[in-house]
DNA sequence: CTGAAAGCGCTTACAG
DNA sequence: CTGAAAGCGCTTACAG
């Protein structure tokens, strides 16, 4: 066990001064090309890397992102947290993970830890956080975006989706499958995705002049949907469209359905939100409406990068469009195909 | 903008020295309990958190963990991810991800990276990495542990679970319920998952006297196991069963097989690997051979913080037993159930 | 370009 | 128990 090598001793090696071995690794620093080779040299030779930990505490600059997720069971975030990973890294930035139970006070906890490791950003993805801690991440100068969760609070920035706007869009499309008894297994209600759909559903079916045929809160929880589904079906008066609000929900509602002896797309239509990758495949087919995670995650990236490494310009929440995906699992009406949305 | 608080300020604001703030901050120091109050006071009214980055510098441990996993898709990791982050945020310890392609070389790049935020430890989920860097990890004191691959090499522990003998056994379950044209769409041959599951089926097939039907590499890829199936679907000579190298492979067998107009269960019998949650599912209802995450986790969590936190005991790689998990996607030889394997 | 020195925010012997 | 001081491994003015 060796332990390791300090730019000292490959100062030492190398025959100049340590702040010469500082340099040579300092992008933008001067060295002249004969010292640089003689520090390569010797810290090849060594196996030197400088310390991430003091560069980090003299420069201010820690070059870690704080990320904070709930569950990820939902594969919307598996795939989020490896766009992120990636972009970051591209970028020279790390992430620093925490699975936290989506309760405002875990959430504080694991931001106050985060703060501690001198996170030079951070990002909640589907939690939300209290305006207490945000006002303190924003004292402290820490840039917070808050990835597909919308949030009010100063310093706080919302990279999401125009969920009402698609929970409309998808109740229009029901509508004009000619569906007439349409319920909502809504999204966890405590979160503003949940209730941005749920919005636009409402707004839908009071345009065209109709009642939910239900409307419930599934949490965001599997096991939630697939018991409303099995109610909803139960009866003899059954709905023949579902909106659930999410994919993840959505398959569980279909497994339901079908276990229930009806055919999704056929004896009644669902639709999701999300479109994850799971939604493509086969036996799941799900139609759904897409949140663009790309143009999401690399506006989340820039946001907080520009906020690290410049002090000027105040952030600016961003929305993007999504778009509806017809798959099998929901009626299409007559003359519409994807090309046609 | 006020920027960080620091041990001076509280020592300031509370009338003691900054050694004073550090001890009452340092679990195990001597401090009165009227410092304590004092201090505690001050660093509140301050909002004062003691700098990780600073405490790791002087202490040697930084309570870093870097994880590196290869893709996500597979829903394997994420579950893994979320285990693993949670049991060791449990013990104080914060997970530093990075994705990494599954070569090598990018391996070595990001575990260079977390050596030098100078990691405590390190886990590499089905990745492997040089023997070169896994040698220079081990002279710098850095535990590495291999989550769900088996390396050899100095320093390097392995937690796995019973790969061969699982192989076998879904060998022969199948070979019991009397199916007689057995193919394998194996796992990636250059991970030893992918090449111990393959050889715990040639083992079975050989003791059974019978033939592969078919065995090719599918490469833990969807897109490629799909057109494995399809291809050995195509002839008019079919396999009655495909034993495929994991779960995540399998659902897009199922796919394909579905496609095609098969029935799985019924026409064909199909077997996967790993039991990830979505395998329960009710679209799949995939028979598979469970892996024992939570064990897998529990022996990762505490081989790497025995070695991080005593010098003593040299680790030792463990191996778990796994099970076969009976559910709609094989056919089940007569007078078994799930009960009596 | 280069070296000596200060300082980042802590912990930890060392004396009292 | 408590304070003054050294030191963790770097970066960055400051002189030359």
């Amino acid at each position: 066990m060796k332990g390791k090598v300090t730019s000292s001793e490959v100062a030492a090696r190398a025959g100049v001064s340590q702040s010469a071995v500082s340099r040579v690794f300092t992008p933008g620093a001067s060295a002249s090309a004969e010292t640089a080779r003689k520090v390569r040299r010797a810290a090849r030779e060594l196996g030197y890397r400088p310390n991430s930990l003091a560069r980090a505490m003299v420069s201010g600059k820690s070059r870690i992102i704080g990320l904070v997720v709930a569950y990820l069971e939902n594969q919307f975030y598996p795939v989020a947290l490896e766009l992120l990973s990636n972009a970051l890294q591209a970028r020279g930035y790390h992430l620093l993970v925490f699975t936290a139970p989506n309760s405002a006070e875990s959430v504080d906890g694991v931001i106050q830890d985060l703060m501690a490791y001198q996170a030079d950003g951070i990002i909640a993805a589907s939690v939300s956080m209290s305006s207490d801690l945000a006002g303190r991440a924003r004292q402290a100068g820490i840039p917070v975006v808050l990835f597909n969760r919308a949030q009010e609070g100063e310093g706080l920035v919302n990279v999401t989706s125009a969920n009402v706007d698609g929970g409309r869009k998808i109740t229009e499309f029901l509508i004009r499958g000619r569906h007439e008894r349409i319920a909502h297994i809504a999204g966890w209600q405590g979160s503003s995705t949940g209730r941005d759909r749920r919005e636009g559903f409402l707004r839908a079916m009071k345009a065209a002049g109709l009642e939910p045929f239900a409307l419930v809160d599934g949490m965001y929880k599997r096991p939630v949907a697939m018991a409303c589904a099995r109610q909803l079906v139960a009866g003899h008066a059954r709905p023949d469209a579902i909106f659930v609000g999410n994919d993840h929900m959505a398959f569980g509602v279909l497994d339901a359905l079908r276990h229930a002896g009806l055919e999704p797309g056929k004896d009644i239509s669902v639709v999701g939100y999300d479109d994850v990758p799971l939604a493509a495949w086969g036996a799941y087919a799900l139609t759904t409406f897409r949140q663009p995670v790309n143009r999401m995650v690399e506006a989340t990236v820039n946001i907080l990068i520009d906020q690290i490494e410049t002090d000027t310009a105040e952030p600016e929440s961003v929305e993007f469009e999504g778009e509806l995906v017809l798959r099998k699992s929901a009626r299409i009406p007559e003359g519409l195909s994807n090309e046609g949305l």
